[in-house]
RNA sequence: GGAGAGGUGGCUGAGCGGUCUAAAGCGGCGGUCUUGAAAACCGCAGGGGGCGUUGCCCUCCGGGGGUUCGAAUCCCUCCCUCUCCGCCA
């Protein structure tokens, strides 16, 4: 959620950089709303005070052993005009947070302008020399790899759920196995993170929290029965709202925390995109970062967090690049957003593996997630979060870009402690 | 699943229809004393919001709803925690 002070204070200039992110705000419905609420608050707020006075006048009368039968019948009638007055503030200020709940977080500076994937600013390349040197035979997709190897099944997964999943057995299952493995060694281990075990399953509000809901309903599987549970769409959820309906201790910042998790997706919007492979599924795992951080921090910090996710494309030795997300193409409580996008030899393009992003404190403020600034009071922390990486789609790269002729698999090196030492991965 | 007990400020915990403007203790901050520290004593301290912003006011006792002139206190409902029993990886 933005700063509703911006909201009421500065309407025209917040509604231009909007409509750079595609969002048209109705500022003269703000204005109006803005108008009512003052006039009903203020006069609510007077009807409470009168109401309070006389009551207590009355308590004190009947104390003293007086008749308090002419303020009880005038507090009554008090009491009339103040349920009014509160119904009708009460219906502006949800009619504002309608609209304020459903308004984006507002771009950074340094974000180009644009409209679609085609404005995104490409800032770096990796690993370039490598793919160059593949080019001795006809690379294939990792469907075809891993149904010639005999150990990717999306059939059997369609008998068992339906479209977009897939079935993992022996040595590819291993392999998904120990890039989970790999990621989170780097991560605790030489990037400082703690790790984070978490429930997959979370309420309404911790999804609201970091902005899933309510704009985004169609995109999250929802548990049948009354409680309003959903399955987590990314540990981004769980994580971050770790720190919901808190004041943290200063001592806590910043916090780097990192969990390997299944994540669900509906793909609402995604018919018939991605269909072939594991590129697009219902159900994958990715190892997620995510840093809480004081308000100062946040921009170096998103340059920190994009580094840790870059190292592990760069051990597990994949070509990338790294591009600056346009306005247009940006997540919801996105500031600013960088994806990794891994080269795939089998697809012949760069395909996005990580999401690296600085939220500000959009989602802190719809999680009433706050630190203790010595220099004042309480305010409001920013939030990052990165994948660290999709593991599932991690396979995908090592798969393509570590394929041999013969339709083996080289094992990239880092990968070989988890997998028994062995070298390939061959059918059988 | 059955039976019961609870959710009050950073923590412990009193209050159970009207000075609650929430006792008290601990912890925190400031001061007195001290070479320094401790102890003792004195004082200050929550979050959110509004407005005519040296100030005044509203709101918050797990969430929501209700009763009442008035609710931390009574009623309904949901959530959570704890104890015992049963079941279970």
């Amino acid at each position: 959620m933005l700063d509703p002070q911006l909201l009421r204070k500065k309407p025209e200039d917040t509604a231009r950089i909007l409509k750079t992110r595609n969002c048209d705000l109705d500022v003269a419905r703000l204005q109006t709303l803005e108008e009512r609420r003052k006039a009903l608050q203020v006069r609510t707020e007077q009807l409470r005070n009168l109401r309070n006075t006389r009551s207590k006048a009355i308590g004190a009368a009947k104390a003293a052993g007086g008749d308090a039968d002419a303020l009880m019948a005038e507090v009554k009638e008090l009491g009339g005009e103040l349920e009014q007055c509160e119904s009708r503030l009460n219906g502006v200020r949800e009619e504002f947070t309608a609209i304020a709940r459903q308004i984006p977080n507002l771009p950074h500076d340094t974000v180009p302008r644009g409209t679609d994937e085609s404005d995104n600013r490409e800032e770096r390349r990796w690993g370039c020399e490598k793919k160059a040197a593949r080019k001795d035979f006809t690379p294939v997709d990792h469907a075809a790899l891993g149904a010639a190897l005999g150990m990717m099944d999306p059939k059997a997964a369609a008998a068992l759920a339906g479209a977009r999943f897939v079935v993992l057995s022996g040595a590819l299952a291993r392999l998904h196995r120990a890039l989970a493995h790999f990621m989170l060694d780097l991560h605790t281990g030489e990037h400082g993170y703690t790790e984070v075990m978490t429930p997959f399953i979370v309420n309404s509000d911790t999804l609201y929290g970091t902005g899933q809901l309510p704009k985004f309903a169609d995109d999250q599987f929802q548990l049948a029965g009354e409680r309003g549970f959903y399955l987590i769409p990314t540990a981004e959820v769980p994580l971050t709202n770790l720190v919901k309906d808190r004041i943290v201790a200063a001592a806590e910042l910043p916090m780097h925390l990192v969990a390997h998790t299944p994540c669900f997706r509906r793909e609402a919007g995604a018919h018939g995109k991605d269909t072939r492979g594991m590129i697009r599924q219902h159900q994958f795992e990715k190892v997620e970062l995510v840093h809480i951080t004081r308000p100062q921090d946040s921009w170096d910090t998103l340059e920190l967090l994009t580094g840790h996710a870059e190292a592990v494309l760069q051990r597990l030795e994949l070509p990338y690049r790294v591009v600056t997300l346009c306005t247009g193409d940006m997540g919801f409580s996105a500031a600013k957003t960088y994806d990794l996008e891994v080269w795939l030899p089998g697809q012949n393009r760069y395909r996005e593996i990580s999401s690296c992003s600085n939220c500000g404190d959009f989602q802190a403020r719809r999680m009433r997630a706050r630190w203790r600034n010595p220099d004042g009071g309480p305010e409001y922390l920013h939030t990052l979060n990165g994948s660290g990486v999709a593991v599932g789609r991690a396979l995908v790269a090592v798969m393509e870009n570590f394929q041999n002729a013969d339709g083996t698999v080289t094992i990239p090196d880092v990968l070989r402690p988890h997998m028994n030492g062995e070298e390939r991965i061959k059918p059988g």
